[in-house]
DNA sequence: ACAAAAGTGTTCGAACTACACCCATGG
DNA sequence: CCATGGGTGTAGTTCGAACACTTTTGT
């Protein structure tokens, strides 16, 4: 393993969604005084990670999520760089960067990519760290500017979702109609017509619909669909509206 | 002063548009042997710089367009951040970093802003070095990484552009109906309906017509526009929309 | 009078909104 | 048979596309 760089790091905004509302995957920052047992840190932080010498920003994002959860492959997207003066000079930072012993310097940068997976399958965990699911709606107190960047996670995220069909990447590969409403009325806060939605989207050709249904619920059972990357990227046109 | 910090740069890429065609302002980048007086190096760069050791990105994209320019308040958006490992190792860039003896670092990372003039009014100009606009269509070669930088730029820019009316910061504060018109038919590439374009925009609260029109132009005269950007902060409304 | 760009209106089809009832399943 | 969410159609309106002639100014 080569050097890591001291003052510039990568962290990951990790979207979940239950069918129910929009996650983000917390790793717990906590310190014990070693003699008194006292807590001195008990709160949260994204995953983030230093780079090393010979990574790019990709493929740092992509190993800190790999070490989450095992998988290649996850949609990955960068969405901007913080670099404020002061963005880990509370003191409890400031506090927790000295019990790292790793070298890191007191200026750090970091670049922030958001990354969405379907958490109904997926479990992620840290060695010897505490890793949660949080509602976005119920988020904890967060370390460093984490608040911050997840909130421009956010923004970003609502922007290119009203864009482009990125929803998908939370949902199961197999996935209804509601399921999907759910998402979308989750992300962007606000509830749209089911008869409306579901003929808008029954319009998009990279929508395809499965011979194959719900099982096991307790309510006339649902058609499931399939999204395809493939015939969204060789149908999909410009738009020009700027809106008003 | 304070000290630069060795790996971390911000490059900007600056927009200009002529009332015909988009420019982008480029740095010349020049060596001469010192003996020979052979030419080593005669290409163009972005304008950038390190950042200093109390500055952030914003700060530090502003003080680069600060002095090209002499003014602040210039639209700047941070668009992407770029670390590949091998972004400056050609020998061409390996050999100017040399000659520099300012304390660079062999792995220099860079977080990119684009910002939008209008070009018709500000002359910009470098101390020492030579400054030009260059259509985006006709770009010279270009140093480092920098032209993958400004594709993204670019790309981002038209993103932008869809969604948000950013097009008035390239134009005089007043223009015309086909001033608009044609700055976004040459940033998105693709021509649009005179009398179409026209209904659209006039139905913009945040375009405001004022009492006057062009002078000594040799054909019909065309009344003038403000953009209010107050009137579009007001009025905007989200728009729901992933396009098929 | 001519050249050059400004300004203007209508028709057609597509897409968006609002809205209410029956269906299939498990318990 | 009941509760739960799935699935469907229509009418009214708004929005976007296509398209050609007249006006104002400078030379």
């Amino acid at each position: 393993m080569s050097k890591i760089i001291p003052n510039i790091s990568v962290d990951c905004v990790i979207f979940g969604f239950d069918s129910n509302q929009l996650n983000v995957l917390l790793v717990e920052r906590k310190l014990l005084d070693e003699q008194t047992s006292e807590t001195l840190i008990d709160d949260w932080t994204l995953a983030g990670y230093h780079i090393f010498e010979e990574e790019d920003f990709d493929t740092a994002a992509a190993r800190i999520l790999k070490r989450l959860s095992g998988l290649d492959h996850i949609y990955l997207e960068q969405f901007y760089a913080f670099g404020g003066v002061n963005r880990l000079n509370k003191p409890k930072d400031q506090l927790w960067l000295k019990h790292q012993h790793e070298g890191f310097s007191d200026r750090i940068v970091t670049v922030g990519y958001y990354s969405l997976i379907d958490n109904t399958s997926v479990t992620l965990s840290l060695k010897e760290r505490n890793v949660k699911w949080f509602p976005v709606s119920e988020l904890p107190e967060l370390g460093f500017d984490h608040e911050e960047i997840l909130q421009k996670a956010l923004e970003k995220l609502r922007t290119k979702l009203r864009n482009e069909p990125i929803g998908f990447e939370l949902l199961p590969e197999k996935f209804t109609i509601s399921q999907l409403q759910r998402l979308y009325e989750s992300i962007l806060g606000q509830s749209l017509d089911r008869r409306n939605f579901r003929k808008k989207v029954m319009q998009m050709k990279y929508l395809i619909p499965l011979n194959e249904k719900q099982k096991d619920v307790k309510h006339k059972p649902a058609q499931l669909f399939l999204f395809s990357k493939d015939v969204y990227e060789r149908t999909k046109k410009e738009r020009f509206d700027f809106t008003m």
